[in-house]
DNA sequence: GTCAAGATTTTTGTATACAAGAGCCATGGT
DNA sequence: ACCATGGCTCTTGTATACAAAAATCTTGAC
């Protein structure tokens, strides 16, 4: 589909970065990535450029371009944002839905009660992704939607550890039902504050949030 | 500073773009911007595809740079975007100012009043952006300043055109007033409340909005 | 044995070369 | 006179070449 090579390339090193592939810190050496790929260093170099404008990776001068690794605190700032945006889409798709947002919401919001029931998470935090997307789509705000869509992305590794604390995935799934009535229902104030609670890292989901970072990174061997 | 000479030209060019300097919809000639700041294609291009990757330019396959051209509806979504976010700012702000975060806001505020008295629309703009990054500051969220700063600098030709509208000066410095208020009170809702419609396009600001752009479009030419 | 300074190697940053697609112009046919 | 087709040119996309800086290794001194 793409004619242009390093589109593919940016897709592709930004999937190795979200799924853990490429690990945070991580060096990523153009000439070993040019081989791998089966490509020159140019259009890599274009690529990596890319993902360091969205902030995925971070390029140094003269040293290269590394997987970015930012601090809980970022990281919790992020979710903070995201939250908020979260927020913003369900009030809007509230007020905005379509019928055929409200069928594509339900279905999702199905699809993510059998994730549930299978107590497969890798399955349920696949569709809770489309569950998502459907919230952004409803919201009729193309630059939100993209938005949201970005930093949903970005967010991809951090909320993978998240549903695996302790009946994450029950709790997640119960609020994804408050949120779907809300928004069906037009109710703004009840769709946003459902869903930013929902999105938001608040009280002990913090602690998990770190506890979860600092275990990986003890994993990959960069701490004690 | 920067080694990197392509962090230099993707700042000039997005410069560029956003003083207008480069029209929307225009074409970027890479060969032509290579002559005119003195380098190859290759760094002209990483700057473009970072660009690119923030949304001020599009890049078609085989078909080059241009740069955005965002239809009024996307230029709405975007300020109402802009508008939620500000309105967070203002609320972590009011939690979390500091006393320097209370001296910068004041001091940007008087700056503000001095342009105005001035009737300089052109200094307006200009203390106005300090105004509004010493709230992103004082939010002490580092993300949320980061998203704020890039979403204010890409709609700067759009705020500068606002500005133009009759008596939108006074009226914005009044508001700025009750923002400065509210924050330094620790009034949080009300520094969210003050700030989403301080940024927000609404009512006769829209149509303003558009009829602003239309206008631009004619004069360059683009439209009957 | 350890540390430091110099040399070597590796890797990045930029320029240039080349291939291929898109756009444009001209020529010819209807 | 107008449209279509073919070739020419211009521009982009990718590879490669080369320079300079960083990293690494080696050697020598203490």
């Amino acid at each position: 589909m793409s004619e242009n090579i390093f589109y593919k390339l940016r897709d592709d090193i930004e999937n190795g970065i979200v799924t853990g592939e490429f690990e945070p810190g991580e060096r990523l050496d153009e000439t070993q990535l040019a081989m791998r790929f089966g490509v020159s260093r140019t259009p890599i170099r274009e690529a990596l450029m890319q993902l360091s404008a969205i902030g995925l990776v971070e390029i140094r001068p003269r040293r290269g371009a590394v997987v970015v690794d930012p601090a809980p605190q970022r990281v919790y700032e992020m979710f903070e944002v995201m939250a908020e945006l979260e927020g913003m889409a369900g009030a809007l798709a509230a007020r905005r839905h379509t019928e055929e947002d409200s069928a594509a919401l339900l279905a999702a919001h199905e699809k993510c009660r059998e994730a549930v029931l299978s107590e497969e998470t890798d399955r349920y935090y696949y569709e809770n992704e489309i569950f998502h997307r459907a919230i952004y789509t409803a919201s009729h705000s193309g630059f939100l939607e993209e938005q949201c869509t970005t930093l949903h992305r970005r967010l991809r590794p951090y909320r993978r550890l998240q549903l695996r604390v302790r009946n994450r995935m029950k709790v997640s799934f119960r609020e994804h039902g408050e949120i779907v009535e809300a928004i069906l229902s037009g109710n703004t104030d009840g769709a946003r504050e459902g869903l930013r609670s929902h999105v938001a890292v608040q009280g002990d989901r913090f602690g998990d949030l770190v506890a979860n970072l600092s275990n990986r990174e003890r994993r990959s061997g960069r701490l004690g």
